[in-house]
RNA sequence: CGGGCUAUAGCGCAGCUUGGUAGCGCGUUCGUCUGGGGGACGAAAGGUCGUAGGUUCAAAUCCUGCUAGCCCGACCA
């Protein structure tokens, strides 16, 4: 993309209703705008760092054996009102009536709705496990939607439905989801942990949330430093292997990880030593629960089981913040400047950046290089504005990109143009050729 | 939903107390000089002062209603 062809409204001062410093970026950089409280259009920059996100998720997903599908905004009453939570949801929920004056509502989740599915399409025990999951707006009408897509009342959200003959069966399912939930974190350059969370009326201890370690994080939490250390790696996961699962689910909560929710300072200081004691805050991304048949029973969702009469399905759902992962990545991602992209989810790789505008030689390195950048897949951004060199420095650090080839007239008589890396600042001086091999290794791409 | 606050140009703000020509900075446009970390000079464009009503010769300014938005708290991907 040349930044000159670009629409990419930059401001200059912070709006005065940003509080959080995401917020504040993504105004600055012009990824977002609002259109009422709680409720934004995303602009250029925004959308292509929420389709990476969302790229991943999907990705990570699929891999774990969940299957992709959509399903609608709008709901149907009558739905919600077989489970039961028609009238239990409250005010949250936004409630609207079609011309016939049916009540239908936009939806604040899908369990009813995937229950519906699954009920009418799952018609033996031996068609499962089976993992539904589509990545859909939400829409919840919070009391006082804040800090910008972070807590808004739209929000882009993946959630997953697991259908299982047995207990056993679902954790199997809930371990397959708490892995690729790692995984998908981990993915995004975030580290995210674990954390046992409220099973509210269910009861048990299945259900964990996900939660990026962020200065800014609205939750207060507390673990033990030694499931901060843990990283998944590039380690092959087999997610047929329940017991391999089992183990690395175990791994990851055997240590004390808890919001302030269900903190208990006793434990807290009996479990963990006093030097691994680590109070933080929080950012919640991702919360995954088994319900059991919770849904199922209420809305006669069944199948045939071994001895050929119905059982009802054990089930868990599966949710990832997808539209407040821009957002969190950006607290977890950034300094004084502005944002600095993990190279995963970088709306832009590299940013080429054209010192002196209107130089033949320099524009030309700039054109070649450019060019190469699209021909080996690179997500390239050129400021190819006529701009000042400290303009355009100012921009593309606010934008985030995590790579600059800068080239310049003093460079290219040398024969050299700089790379730089946006979190480090390390610079080093590399022929044009040299700088995209580098590249192309850095990113893994041939 | 309880408490606090705001609404004036794309963004940040002043003007309101004491009613009388709507202003500043940034950004934008044009020109010139510039050019390795948000350049300088000159010129210009851009505003139903949130909205409806009231008081007044006269309202951004005073009064009333409404709407929208922000912050703190309780709740949530």
């Amino acid at each position: 993309m040349r930044l000159s062809r670009y629409f990419i409204p930059i401001l200059k001062e912070t709006p005065a209703e940003a509080q959080i410093v995401s917020h504040r970026l993504m105004l600055r950089a012009g990824m977002i705008r609002q259109a009422s409280a709680g409720i934004y259009s995303w602009l250029p920059l925004g959308y292509k760092a929420l389709r990476k996100i969302e790229a991943i998720v999907h990705d990570e997903q699929q891999k774990a054996g969940a299957i992709p599908v959509l399903m609608p905004t709008i709901q149907s009453a009558d739905l919600w009102r077989e489970s039961g939570r028609y009238d239990a949801y409250g005010p949250e929920m936004l409630r609207i009536k079609d011309r016939h004056d049916r009540d239908m509502l936009y939806g604040p989740t899908n369990e009813e709705q995937i229950t519906e599915i699954a009920g009418a399409g799952i018609r033996s025990y031996r068609d499962l496990p089976t993992i539904l999951y589509h990545i859909q707006w939400k829409f919840r009408d919070e009391v006082r939607p804040r800090f910008g897509i972070m807590r808004g009342r739209e929000f882009l959200m993946k959630d997953g439905y697991s259908f299982d003959i047995d207990k056993a069966g679902a954790t199997h399912s809930y371990n397959r989801m708490f892995v690729s939930y790692l995984r998908t974190f981990e993915r995004m350059g975030l580290k995210a942990v674990p954390m046992r969370a409220d099973s509210g009326p269910i009861g048990g201890d299945m259900t964990h949330e996900f939660l990026i370690l962020a200065d800014t994080g609205e939750s207060a939490v507390f673990l033990d430093s030694d499931i901060a250390d843990l990283s998944l790696g590039a380690d092959k996961i087999d997610w047929e292997d329940a017991e391999g699962l089992q183990g690395i689910v175990d791994r990851w909560t055997s240590a004390y990880a808890r919001t302030d929710e269900t903190h208990e300072e006793a434990v807290f200081n009996a479990e963990v030593p006093e030097a691994r004691r680590v109070t933080a805050r929080g950012i919640e991304v991702g919360h995954i629960f088994y319900f059991g048949t919770k849904y199922s029973e209420a809305m006669n969702a069944k199948v045939a089981g071994p001895e050929g009469s119905p059982v009802a399905f054990e089930s868990g759902s599966y949710g990832i913040g997808v539209s407040r992962l821009v957002g969190a990545i950006i607290e977890a991602n950034h300094d004084d400047k502005g944002m600095i992209w993990p190279e995963a989810v970088a709306p832009f790789e590299v940013a080429v950046i054209n010192l002196k505008q209107g130089d033949a030689e320099a524009d030309a390195a700039c054109e070649s290089l450019y060019d190469n950048l699209n021909a080996r897949g690179f997500d390239a951004l050129y400021d190819d504005r006529n701009e000042r060199a400290g303009s355009k420095f100012a921009t593309i650090d606010l934008i985030g990109v995590p790579w600059k080839l800068i080239v310049g007239p003093r460079g290219l008589k040398e024969g050299v143009v700089e790379l730089v890396n946006r979190r480090t600042g390390e610079a080093v001086n590399l022929s044009p050729d040299e700088a995209l091999n580098r590249l192309s290794a850095q990113f893994g791409r041939a």
